[in-house]
RNA sequence: GCGCCCGUAGCUCAGCCGGAUAGAGCGUUCGCCUCCGGAGCGAAAGGUCACAGGUUCGAAUCCUGUCGGGCGCACCA
């Protein structure tokens, strides 16, 4: 909430209370273009049952109790609204210096995302989980959090071992003119394929690799897959702070620990008769009412865990119930920020570093996991430990439904399949041809050509909710224009040349006469206004879209201003040909508009050029 | 069978902890560069907010039911 809307909320409440009403909800909201005023409560509506009077009386009566604020010029009673009128000067003048208070520390957040099979290249769905678990944790940085993104690394499971056993298989050789995932997954796809006549071979010759994965064999060899999918995952944007392998995970003892934890719990129990009979399993309906069936398998009845019980000791660690893994720095990332990675051979605290020890747990998973994400959310209610009962309440799956593709499901059995490398190329290869066409000469092309194709694809993932199937389609998905990304950073660079021309006329520095501005600027303003409110509920629904969605807004307002025209047609929100003093005043808040569609961008991972 | 999610304009979506005449984009039609970037702006057309009840001064929004669609429910990984 910003401060103006704060101010006007204790106002209307101190109001209240002078007419003898103590308690009540004062919601505050921008009043519709083509009502007067600028912000407006329907409070009102709420007294008049409980007061047994009419709404508009109520109005009418608050008006007249009302001690305004700072910075509203009046209020008046509309019907049974109240709305306040800002006094615009001041109003913009606020917005223009307002400073982003240092949010407040927050708990910290242990964030999932991408985990992708070190076996082939990433695709579109892939995609959709890396850049939404990527803007959660910018937003909740935004926000206060401390946040620990972790990739999770399964270099023991069947896929990993179907690749590698397929180099062997073809006695095939990487000659580097094919990124590495790609080659490899091509030698998966074929694998599969051979299946067909040479079963009992691969069979055997991949039940062999995944033993030499347990034992951490092969980890250089995942090691290069890993690295190659990290290059594109970069080309995203998208930055880790540690990797955690699945093989460390199993040496560490995970498994064990997390099923030792849970043996203590009165919910859990090894039945010596009945359909569990030699099992262990977990009593889940205390915490999931209306299950058929309450108990759920952890280690079968010959003595092998089911997978869930694995994962439940992974989520176990990165509460911070118990510790087991060493550490090493893996690489420098683009930004400059190291990427940590689990190892056998590290350290507890490399570089002085704790990683875990997540108050909150955000798993950025497919909506199809929804079940399992579950029962482990539940185990960690039934861990009997502090710190597990606290990541309990504070965890979260982040269930996002899938890409299709041109209306089909995804398969790469079909063939119907797209890469992140090549939607990312495509993208920049038309973000580029337009440059050309409308900019020709613009000596930075190659960058940006590379934000706006790559923000197109990230804003394509993100402007609508994370519950909506998303159907991935070339003239959608890399449209440059209508509700997407280069709208918006063609609004941004808009800005900035206006911003450069003053500058080369020596008035950018020119002294701001708000009280010249009118209602139009107050309009713009109180979009930029918004912005802090719409962090704290995007990171608390963990609902990016929110900020894409703002992004158009405020972007939609800015062109909106830019172009107006008053009654005789001529546009009258010029900025540079405006009187000295009125043309300062549109200068620092044009400058605002930038820096607040650049921030609003970059939470969303998205660079915000100065032209394009 | 049970559970979760979705259903808003021709298409893709916002709006959903109740509030002013339900908003965008794409597509269609018309208009706007002697004016700081037309990747833009303005306007027109397009809606029984799936349906039926209920709660309420007020429902796209909350509750119940129905219909349609998607996903999930192993001693698999």
């Amino acid at each position: 909430m910003s401060d103006v809307t704060h101010a006007l909320r204790e106002a209307v409440l101190a109001a209240l209370s002078r007419i003898g009403v103590d308690d009540a909800e004062v919601a505050i909201q921008e009043v519709p273009a083509d009502k007067p005023g600028d912000y407006g409560t329907p409070v009102a509506f709420t007294l008049a049952r409980t007061l047994r009077r009419n709404p508009a009386q109520i109005a009418g009566e608050l008006v007249e109790a009302l001690e305004l604020p700072a910075g509203i010029e009046r209020a008046d009673a509309v019907g049974p609204y109240i709305n306040f009128h800002v006094d615009a000067g001041a109003f913009v003048a606020g917005v223009v210096a307002s400073e982003r208070a240092p949010a407040d520390a927050r708990p910290k957040v242990v964030l999932e995302h991408t985990s992708v099979n070190p076996n082939k290249e990433a695709h579109v769905g892939h995609l959709r989980n890396i850049v939404l678990g990527d803007a959660c944790a910018r937003i909740l940085r935004a926000a206060g959090h401390e946040v620990e993104v972790q990739n999770y690394i399964d270099d023991t499971g069947r896929q990993a071992a179907e690749s590698l056993f397929a180099k062997d298989y073809f006695d095939a050789a990487h000659d580097g003119s094919r990124k590495y995932d790609h080659w490899l997954g091509e030698l998966y796809v074929r694998l599969g394929d051979a299946k067909a006549d040479d079963a009992d071979a691969i069979e055997a010759g991949v039940s062999a690799v995944m033993h030499r994965l347990e034992r951490g064999e092969l980890r250089a060899e995942v090691e290069r897959v890993v690295r190659s999918q990290l290059e594109t995952f970069h080309a995203l944007g998208a930055e880790y702070d540690l990797l955690v392998w699945e093989s460390d995970v199993v040496h560490g003892g995970f498994l064990k620990r997390g099923l030792d934890v849970l043996e203590a719990s009165p919910y859990v129990s090894r039945p010596t008769e009945g359909k569990y009979a030699g099992a262990l399993v977990m009593d889940v309906s205390s915490f999931l009412p209306g299950l058929e069936e309450p108990n759920v398998v952890l280690v079968r009845s010959d003595g092998n865990a089911m997978y869930v019980a694995k994962d439940i000791g992974y989520q176990f660690w990165k509460a911070g119930i118990f510790e087991g893994l060493s550490f090493r720095p893996f690489e420098v990332q683009p930004s400059g920020a190291s990427l940590y990675t689990s190892a056998p051979e590290g350290e507890t605290h490399p570089d002085g570093r704790t990683f875990a020890h997540g108050a909150e747990i955000i798993n950025v998973i497919d909506v199809r996991q929804s079940h399992p994400q579950t029962l482990v959310r539940t185990a960690l209610a039934l861990s009997g430990t502090d710190e597990g009962e606290r990541a309990f309440r504070n965890s979260h799956h982040l269930a996002y439904e899938v890409v299709t593709l041109e209306g089909q499901p995804m398969s790469g059995r079909k063939g119907i399949t797209l890469s992140i490398d090549e939607a990312l190329a495509e993208a920049t290869r038309r973000a580029r041809a337009v440059v050309e066409e409308k900019n020709p000469g613009l000596a930075s092309i190659d960058e940006v050509a590379r934000q706006v194709g790559l923000g197109a694809l990230r804003f394509g993932m993100l402007k609508s909710e994370a519950r909506k199937i998303i159907d991935f389609r070339w003239e959608q998905a890399l449209s440059l224009q209508g509700d997407s990304a280069p709208y918006v950073q063609y609004a941004h660079a808009r800005a900035c040349s206006i911003l450069r021309a003053a500058a080369a006329e020596g008035v950018q520095r020119e002294e701001a006469d708000f009280a010249a501005l009118g209602p139009l600027e107050v309009r713009l303003a109180q979009v930029i206004a918004r912005l802090p409110e719409v962090i704290a509920t995007a990171a608390r629904e963990l609902a990016p879209h929110l900020v894409a969605q703002y992004a158009l807004d405020l972007a939609t307002a800015w062109n909106g201003y830019y172009n107006h025209k008053g009654p005789d047609g001529r546009p009258d929100t010029q900025v540079l040909k405006a009187e000295p003093g009125l043309r300062g005043a549109r200068l620092a808040l044009v400058d605002r508009v930038r820096s607040t569609l650049a921030e609003a961008l970059a939470l969303l991972g998205i660079g915000a050029p100065d032209e394009m």
